[in-house]
DNA sequence: TTGACTTCGTTGCAGATGCAACGAATAATC
DNA sequence: GATTATTCGTTGCATCTGCAACGAAGTCAA
């Protein structure tokens, strides 16, 4: 009959708690643009790296904002189909695809930005003191392999 | 012409940050499992759930543990044919589906929850001092609704 | 140069996902 | 009791996802 199961609580159980708070957040902020721009979190991750970053390759996208490959090589394929980014073959090294905003790319992070940055506000204000404990834990967490 | 576009660091934005380390968390955990008894993190929320639960239905299921009820459903079904939980129906309310651990189901939680609670072990070893303030700022993200 | 390797981005494919719609069962309203 | 609404779990469907395989381009070594 039931043996000995130890005792255990998914709700304290970190992964749990993270998987859900991560979705949580990310829902919020996605009801911001995907509805009212159209555009995917993946897509948006694009669009950010692109804008202070110029010229960027896909393999770089996908190591600097945390995206599979085929992910970013497929948003980038959407982005430049809305015409938000263009899609340009790097003379130099012609494996590489060079990615970079349109004007219109432009005028659309010009739209969206100031509302990710209330967004983040609106975090940091409900985080109260918290803020700073949180991103050192993050930190931790992301620090080692596993 | 680069228009104003105001600063933004997407390694500063706390969706982004969140989305990554559970990301990279769960992978982590998801390593513990997947490949050693073939279960999926939705199956294994189920599992858990259902463990010092008892008898449960699909819907409570998807509120306990934040699976989409289609999620839950098939992740039941799935479960239900490996022979790790049984299926019944509820005989007050016919709609309802009786959710519970078979022996089995009970056999491979003894293996398993060791393994997780191990995890939790060393995920709170490499936090240190900052799992209580992880924990209270991810109950602040929880706590309203966007 | 030639041939074996590596890297880049894309794509095929099988499985996962979320939403809406569905039938069955129950509740509510009259 | 009959009709309408609601709830439950499943499923159809279009889309998304990750992985592996691929061709093209570049590098390296002999």
């Amino acid at each position: 009959m039931s043996g000995k199961l130890p005792d255990f609580d998914l709700s304290g159980f970190l992964p749990y708690r993270l998987a859900v708070a991560a979705q949580h957040v990310s829902a919020g902020l996605a009801g911001l643009y995907r509805n009212r721009f159209g555009i995917s979190v993946a897509e948006w991750r694009v669009l950010v790296h692109l804008m202070d970053s110029g010229e960027v390759s896909v393999r770089e996208l996908g190591q600097m904002v945390s995206l599979e490959k085929s992910k970013a090589s497929r948003a980038a394929t959407r982005l430049a189909e809305a015409g938000l980014i263009e899609k340009t073959e790097n003379e130099a090294d012609r494996r590489l695809v060079s990615l970079s905003l349109t004007d219109q790319g432009r005028a659309l992070m010009a739209e969206l930005l100031p509302l990710a940055i209330e967004f983040q506000n609106q975090l940091e204000a409900r985080l109260a003191g918290h803020m700073a404990a949180l991103n050192a834990a993050l930190d931790r967490l992301m620090e080692e392999k596993p």
